[in-house]
DNA sequence: TTTGATCTTGACGTTTTCTTGATACGGCGG
DNA sequence: CCGCCGTATCAAGAAAACGTCAAGATCAAA
């Protein structure tokens, strides 16, 4: 259920990498690693970490600033691992927009436990986008799992609602039938065809107010399906 | 402009807390304290701060409890201050549910820094829940762990409470099966889904007028379960 | 040790959801 | 006009999930 977790270090200290890297293997926690901050910075815009840990004492820039840097567009939980333990240099980074700091040589457990504290303050921050759809009389909310039909709650099966949620985050593009099928019914019944006129069929009739004339659940003959959004 | 901020600190060393009280003052915040655990159980559900400051050797009961016990119904930041530096200490409470941890003694700016800290991470996220549902003829108290039914008090064994707790802090909003064996039997127990049957048949039978046909604990087949509020 | 409350476990009936087959519809080319 | 293909609809049986009850097992207090 929980895809595997990333976590970024922007750390040039060979060794403790390593540590980190075997310490959070255990965890289902990928490690990737940078060790400059200006790699950091790529890293962290091109594969979206779920955590960053970093440290301060970088060779090429202030680790402070790369804190600053990656605020400016993300917020993604930072922890600060610093050699450094004076507290003018904590207030620093804490005021630059890390959310934790810890002061090196730091015990495993505790730097899992804290991590564990930043992962749990992500997860429910505004920090995705807004998975809610509106549409005619539709609104359907993703993350919460609740479909909304001129104001009444409409209740979905969990298959019913796994197509829907495919349709609805490729809202206004085709979707294959071969796609539909894997993620709802899995990989191994991507030529159950079948399945897919029924349960649209039955989405059909929950959601359109004329289930034969649909507004939202187009089909596009011979390839698949579409959620049309707007009127 | 900024409305005052309030914390509240649960600490029973009087010296401590004016020199807090005192520090505090400058920033536009103001301090209320509670010398027990109890008290600040009582404290924290009746005024409601925004961030609350918890000693772990406290004189009636132990920290980690007092912060489990908060986090049954608030996500007010908890930011823990303590004389044990113990790394088991650290991870004990901020498993607990504490977002961070600091030892005694402790630098006042690095204080007010993990502070503003706390209360950036408050802002975004939906606020403090309220301490007390109230919807038809129920009443959940989460903080005082009391529940009423058409204003007769309805006795609950510890689970049968935390079960209500976890669905009730998401009210309207499917939990899924896997998030309440966790929240209730830990981590191990995540797919003894047949814990769930057994105690929701309990709490139906304590909390619904009809028990076969629940107006608030409404089961999302395949998915897991909803407490539902009003009618 | 006994007691009482709570938790765990198993069996069994009920409800919901999924699968499957039969049949009907509609556009298109022959 | 007819048959073909992909699609839509309906309903019944199968499978999975859920609700219920009650008998052990466990644990802490008396």
């Amino acid at each position: 259920m929980t895809a595997d977790l990333v976590i970024l270090a922007i750390e040039d200290e060979p060794q403790l990498v390593r540590f980190l890297r075997a310490s959070l293997a255990g965890h289902a926690i990928r490690l990737i690693d940078a060790p400059t901050g200006a790699a950091g910075l790529v890293e962290a815009s091109t594969r979206v970490p779920d955590l960053i840990l970093l440290d301060l004492g970088l060779p090429d820039m202030d680790g402070v600033e790369v804190c600053r840097r990656l605020r400016e567009w993300t917020k993604i939980p930072i922890l600060v691992l610093s050699a450094r333990g004076q507290e003018r240099d904590k207030i620093e980074a804490l005021d630059a927009g890390a959310d934790d700091y810890l002061t090196k040589p730091f015990g495993i457990g505790e730097l899992l436990a804290r991590i564990r504290v930043a992962l749990r303050h992500s997860q429910r921050g505004p920090g995705a986008s807004e998975p809610v759809i509106e549409t005619g009389n539709l609104r359907i909310d993703l993350a919460l799992r609740r479909v909304l039909r001129a104001g009444a709650e409409v209740h979905l099966t969990p298959n019913e609602f796994k197509l829907l949620a495919e349709l609805v985050k490729n809202a206004d593009r085709v979707v294959t039938q071969r796609q539909l099928l894997k993620a709802v019914w899995g990989p191994g019944s991507v030529d159950h065809t079948h399945y897919l006129r029924v349960f649209m069929a039955n989405l059909r009739h929950k959601l359109e107010d004329l289930p034969a004339r649909p507004r939202h659940l187009m089909t596009e003959a011979g390839v698949g399906y579409r959620f049309r959004t707007e009127t």
